[in-house]
DNA sequence: CCCCACCTTGCAATCGATTACATAGTGATA
DNA sequence: TATCACTATGTAATCGATTGCAAGGTGGGG
């Protein structure tokens, strides 16, 4: 095992004292210009690299930040995660990650990891945090280093990041109309998650705008998940009156509900158009290539970051942005068309 | 802000030292049951949490582990993560991520991460890492505190997690085999890559043992991604000798590779048979749905943090398994058929 | 009754970097 | 030349938990 120099060693070398050399290291303005060359040159020579535990101590601060997300599994997130690593890394700071549900099951509490030191931040991915959870972490004086970004939890006040969903929904179901569609249904996410509640009264309300008919059924509940959307096709096929258009609330719902109805012979957009939501870099090579709404995760992720170190460099100041909201755009492929 | 309690709070309630707590919280059987007693319940009142980074520097570990992707934004990895970070939050670890495209740009050496007591291992999820810092790391007094999942570096000796890739790419290639094709392609992954090095090997000893012809236009050289595949399809295309089967080193090729068919109206596997690696979750739900080789991914995570885990905690021991190689199974869906 | 072993607890040094405060040195100004 | 302002550097306390060593206490054996 090779001891790693500290700066002691450092001030030795360089025949400074340690208070020398972090200042050289931390703040070079305020040495002189001869010792900064002595101080850096030492730092070559024996190799120096800072011991993070220390600085960590003394300063109060771990330089890292907690994501969280519902579920390690999803792909989803992927893209987010690199938005917020990009700008973390350049500042200096790591990225922990845990899932929500991991933590939960281990028992330990969320806020544990800004209480023990272990992060400075933390920016949730999931709006479906039990009640109790959320209120412990409002309650919290960290709560400013809390962010939650694409879900959120209505009622707590958090910073957050989030993409437009009711003028996505709106703008999906308006391309509908525009192709010609007045029986339009919509395949929902969870209905105890923000984002499929957000996105389901959108839908109805763009409808009752635009004067179109909404049969009870053609609200068809699922998650997420292609599974959900798998049934959500069987519903469908078993309608007598069929929609002739289906908004999903996410590309994978889109999937699995164009894939059910290929196992039953039907043709996407021949016998139904169908949508998603968020399109996913596997969207575009679906078959048939999936009409969606874009929502770009990457600036999402780094969006979040951004508000949150912000937070954490100037704790007191009063912060410009809340909330963001980050646009979407539609993007036309081949699983919408005119109505039969 | 709400200065949480330390030792000397917990000790001063219980009354006792902060020896005696320290070490009734990590090790009670050394002190007396009444002890142990007054300590937990002053713990409660006062609310005490330990401070990591104070205990991180006096016992030179930073109870944190380095994951390290080649990119973050690829879902392959998702499952992964999810299994490294269930036996790492066990043990009371946090899992730090990074991506090597990122950690490289941002003039950060990876060496530095163990150096400076950011982390107490890594796990590189990337074999294409640049031979210096290879160089570097296996030269590192660290080596047995890095560890390869899923892919590796020839020559280089580190502890390492993979699948069985040659005989994955032999039971495929069995598979197509015994369905009756004689006439079997392999879209390859990057050439620069270990697993689509191995694979493809593979691929050629495994018809060479059957006897099977094997021209070398039939041997299509992609990567993993989606558009590679698509790009192999149009090589089929235009073949005039086709093969009747093709075998894909990964299903992201392998949905590109059915993509592009579908576009230009060859059916699968009616007009050939398409088979992919990895069997990752929108396999199932693919059109049709895809034959492929499945790996554990969560269990190639699992094995990873408990052997790196196992290094940790005990470094000087001789650790029984070295390399893991962890079973594959082949999946048999509809993308398969005898040839046409 | 003394000695020794053992169990429990406390004292204080330690990990390595940061930073408030003190001090030495330099040059300018009156 | 004395004084002041200012810069550059050193001294030493500090962050909070861990742990080697020492000491106090208890009980059993001789």
């Amino acid at each position: 095992m090779v001891k790693t120099s500290t700066l002691q060693d450092v001030a030795r070398v360089a025949k400074v004292s340690t208070a020398t050399v972090s200042r050289t290291l931390s703040n070079p303005d305020v040495v002189s210009e001869s010792t900064r060359r002595r101080v850096s040159e030492a730092v070559k020579v024996t190799g120096y690299r800072i011991n993070r535990a220390a600085r960590n101590l003394r300063t109060q601060r771990s330089h890292s930040v907690l994501v969280l997300l519902p579920d390690l599994a999803n792909p989803f997130f992927s893209a987010i995660l690199e938005g917020i690593s990009r700008i973390l890394s350049r500042q200096g700071y790591s990225m922990l990650i845990a899932s929500t549900k991991q933590v939960h099951d281990s028992g330990e509490r969320l806020i544990d990891y800004l209480d023990d030191a272990r992060a400075d931040g933390m920016i949730v991915l999931d709006g479906g945090l039990d009640t109790d959870v959320v209120e412990m972490l409002s309650a919290a004086s960290q709560a400013e280093r809390i962010l939650f970004a694409c879900e959120w939890v209505d009622g707590a006040n958090f910073p957050s990041v989030r993409c437009e969903n009711r003028k996505g929904t709106r703008t999906a179901v308006n391309h509908l109309h525009g192709l010609g569609h007045t029986k339009i249904a919509h395949v929902t996410g969870p209905m105890d998650n923000v984002l499929g509640q957000t996105r389901k009264e959108a839908f109805v309300a763009e409808l009752a705008d635009l004067s179109l008919e909404l049969k009870p059924e053609w609200i068809m509940t699922g998650d997420f998940s292609l599974a959900a959307g798998c049934l959500a096709a069987q519903e469908w096929i078993a309608m007598n009156d069929r929609p002739t258009a289906v908004f999903c609330a996410s590309d994978q719902l889109a999937m699995g509900f164009i894939a059910e109805l290929s196992r039953h012979n039907f043709k996407v957009p021949n016998n139904v158009s169908v949508m998603g939501f968020d399109d996913i870099d596997l969207a575009e090579q679906f078959i048939p290539p999936l009409t969606s709404i874009r929502q770009d995760r990457m600036m999402i992720g780094e969006t979040a970051a951004k508000m949150l170190m912000e937070r954490i460099v100037t704790p007191d100041k009063e912060h410009s942005v809340h909330a963001a909201v980050l646009p979407v755009s539609l993007v036309v492929r081949e699983s919408t068309s005119p109505p039969p």
